[in-house]
DNA sequence: CTGAAAGCGCTAACAT
DNA sequence: ATGTTAGCGCTTTCAG
């Protein structure tokens, strides 16, 4: 029929005609078949959004201003968490594709993008953000996690630390952000003459935290200072302080990457480096938004978000000297 | 083509042509188009899950475990956060439907459900959670928020406190729970003889807090507890008596309804009514694949799941009474 | 037991 | 400027 010249406004259509048509949609309450026109070829109006695990509250966050980003550009939001397992993630995006979303907003869950190859050749937009696709022609978004994590050591050395210990989640090194943050940590602690000391806390938020820490807290010289690789690890440090009754900061100073909800509530309060968490997600769609609409030949972009420390009591700074350093 | 037959095991089909197939089918790669499928009346393996806010802790748990349990039966998981938003969920559910998820995972925003009539009429079973769909017939799951509430004021009464203050979110009244919690509250306070007073914390997280609750600790006869409606509240509540340098629990007791993270890192740490997050996810996401799977005659269920007084320190129970009732 | 063919609702090319 | 038609990939009925 012509109706689909109406609705789709493809062709010129008389305006008596088209009066016609949409008083018997109204009428009929006609709604276009998404299957039907899938089918034929067409993208539907939905974006994939495949993050580790939703329950964190880092990326929930990303998630809901991406979410919002994409409502505004009239686009619904498909999350999926990948539960950190390449695999599931390769399943997740196969569906999607198959489904044929608009495009692709992905936190990899490893190194493995073989999968995304395919999402590709189907022509669906992709774009990675947090951590990036790597080896992978794709526009991605982070921030600088090297820089930041090398800043919040050096602070901790300009309070006077020499044994500054590097507590770290252990999902087999699969997390690029975590790797960077580590490096970070150890070239500054290179650069200062101090070695680098790390601890895993393995296991997720509710297992028992091994006693890794507690061995490493007891060890010779015993570590003044502590830098947690991300809020996950800095909740669980905290637990394990306090079960010890670790004085912070004057037995113990700790600086956490991610700033979380109870950061400033805990007493001392927590020195953390934050990341724009909105705006990473709201960028990263609308990264996403531009090659939807067509931006498919210029060149991948990388865009590089900037990091507060924000400096609070438990880096040893004392009450009234909560400050912000960009 | 008689492929299909193969794929589906919808009919007899001769042992050799089924070899022949299968690896003609594993040669070329083939993948069903779930566009045809659907457009041919088939419901995808997909199921919707619309909750007001991914980011807020409770929501995003539940649901990072109704996608789990969604993984396990081989469904995706389709996640959309509705922000509170009535009208925001009604294009949720319209766009679902259209999409013909196999069934619908809901936390309702509001009271309004008839865009959910319209997902019925086209035979989507819909399992609503933590808030309960109204006079509507379809199986839900909750908490007795108002009994748990009523035992975390009464737990406050015992403790002597005679003016305590119910500080509580402002989203219009349009939260099932925080009434429900509320009515609790009130309802022990009336038998108790003591008046209820209530307080508002309007907006969101991030907003300031308005000094409506300064107001009320200035006011006479002052609260010497409080019973917080949800975390979010029970976030800001701690913000505003720490800037205020108001002792928890010796000035100030306190109980949130809502366990969060934090809840046990704080000092005092916090006594709150936990709720089965993971349970339920996981039980409304099981309660909807067995409608899926064919059971649509049987009434519908409702499910109710218990709760746990988590003793801590901030209603005034000391040190080392840290216990759960349930 | 298997092949052929109709048709789901839509769009785009073609014809008027 | 508008009406007609083929066909997207699948399932399902109908013959064989």
């Amino acid at each position: 029929m012509s109706v689909s010249r109406v609705v789709n406004g493809t062709r010129k259509v008389g305006p008596e005609v088209e009066r016609k048509v949409r008083t018997a949609i109204e009428r009929i309450g006609y709604e276009p078949n998404e299957a039907a026109r899938i089918l034929k070829g067409h993208r539907a109006r939905v974006v994939g959004v495949i993050v580790p695990d939703l329950a964190d509250p880092f990326f929930a966050t990303c998630v809901n201003a991406i979410q919002e980003a994409l409502r505004e550009a009239d686009y619904m939001s498909w999350m999926a968490a990948s539960g950190h397992k390449e695999d599931i993630e390769r399943q997740d995006v196969q569906i999607m594709v198959k489904r044929k979303v608009a495009g692709l907003l992905v936190i990899p869950s490893g190194f493995q993008n073989d999968h995304f190859l395919a999402a590709r050749r189907s022509g669906i937009p992709i774009v990675s953000f947090d951590r990036p696709l790597e080896n992978f022609d794709a526009d991605r978004l982070v921030v600088d996690n090297r820089a930041a994590s090398s800043r919040a050591t050096q602070h901790l050395i300009d309070h006077g630390h020499q044994h500054i210990l590097c507590v770290r989640g252990s999902d087999d090194d699969k997390s690029f952000t975590r790797i960077e943050r580590i490096t970070g940590y150890s070239q500054t602690m290179r650069r200062a003459k101090h070695s680098a000391r790390f601890c895993y806390m393995p296991g997720s938020l509710s297992a028992s935290p091994s006693n890794q820490l507690e061995f490493a807290l007891k060890s010779h010289p015993a570590p003044t200072a502590i830098f947690a690789t991300d809020n996950t690890v800095a909740v669980r440090v905290l637990r394990e302080l306090q079960k010890h009754s670790v004085k912070i900061p004057d037995k113990m100073a700790l600086i956490a990457f991610d700033d979380f909800d109870a950061a400033d509530l805990m007493r001392p309060t927590i020195t953390v480096v934050r990341q724009p968490t909105v705006d990473i997600g709201r960028q990263a769609a609308s990264m996403l938004l531009a090659r939807i609409r067509g931006d498919v030949s210029s060149n991948p972009k990388e865009v590089v978000l900037p990091t507060e420390l924000v400096i609070r009591e438990s880096c040893g700074c004392g009450k009234h000297r909560s400050k912000i350093i960009s």
